[in-house]
DNA sequence: CCCTGATTCGC
DNA sequence: GCGAATCAGG
């Protein structure tokens, strides 16, 4: 049976795309495999996120070698810094991970910045379409999820509230005794998400009662604190463990 | 080996 | 439309 995406599994597959997660990430959290997540993405139109690689790798390089015009090969985004040859240090430690308990590479933080906005206004975030600074391309400093996992006890005793989340998809896997891979999102400066409320659905959508929570959200982030938390807590557990 | 994302193609 | 299989680079 395939996956039945509904809009808030959408909204969130577009929520944490966004975010930079990379598509593994996300599989996890959806429960879904990274090649669902990819190919749902590539189907909403979504999908402007660093590859590390482009098809037809051999058929392409000979092409680019016999083709006089290599420039500006894999950068459609008007980057002032070369992302590979010129970024060698963003500063950031964000490879030390993937040590043993953080698989996720320094992919996305070597190749930074979407910089295009794409689909910018999802459907669900009920934010202002405000012109996109763009800057995570200009710094280096764009951190990338890898420092979520990697770093980041950020969350010691919030002493969570002891009822369970109610949105009862998105929580799955919140509220695991053994949590603690919780992911305290980066701090990223450059790249703020102008929600202005948080965008947490609630209720089922396309009936009257859903909404989005629209309490103040967390600096950067789409949602509020309480729902930082749900949303951002995730183990690294396999899609078989579902709530 | 692991990871990453991209594309293909049967369903 | 969906996503496993496959591909391809790091």
């Amino acid at each position: 049976m395939a996956m039945e995406w509904t809009e808030e599994t959408i909204a969130r597959l577009r929520d944490l795309w966004q975010q930079g997660l990379s598509t593994a990430e996300i599989g996890r959290q959806l429960a879904v495999t990274k090649n669902a997540v990819v190919g749902k993405a590539h189907r909403l139109g979504l999908k402007p996120r660093p590859s590390p690689i482009r098809r037809g790798g051999k058929a392409a390089e000979k092409a680019a070698a016999a083709t006089p015009a290599p420039a500006a090969v894999e950068a459609p985004a008007a980057v002032p810094v070369a992302p590979v040859a010129a970024g060698p240090a963003p500063v950031v430690a964000a490879h030390p991970a993937r040590a043993e308990a953080a698989p996720a590479t320094a992919t996305p933080a070597a190749t930074p910045a979407p910089a295009e906005p794409v689909v910018a206004p999802p459907a669900s975030a009920p934010v202002a379409s405000a012109p996109v600074a763009s800057a995570p391309a200009a710094q280096p400093t764009q951190v990338a999820p890898a420092a979520q996992k990697a770093a980041a006890p950020a969350t010691p005793p919030v002493a969570p509230k002891a009822e369970e989340p109610a949105p009862a998809k998105p929580a799955r896997k919140a509220a695991t005794p053994r949590a603690e891979r919780a992911a305290a999102h980066a701090p990223t400066p450059p790249r703020r998400r102008s929600s202005q409320s948080c965008c947490w659905p609630l209720g089922d959508p396309g009936t009257p009662g859903f909404h989005f929570c629209g309490a103040t959200p967390l600096p950067g982030k789409p949602y509020c604190a309480e729902h930082a938390q749900l949303a951002y807590v995730k183990l690294r557990d396999r899609r078989d463990n579902v709530a």
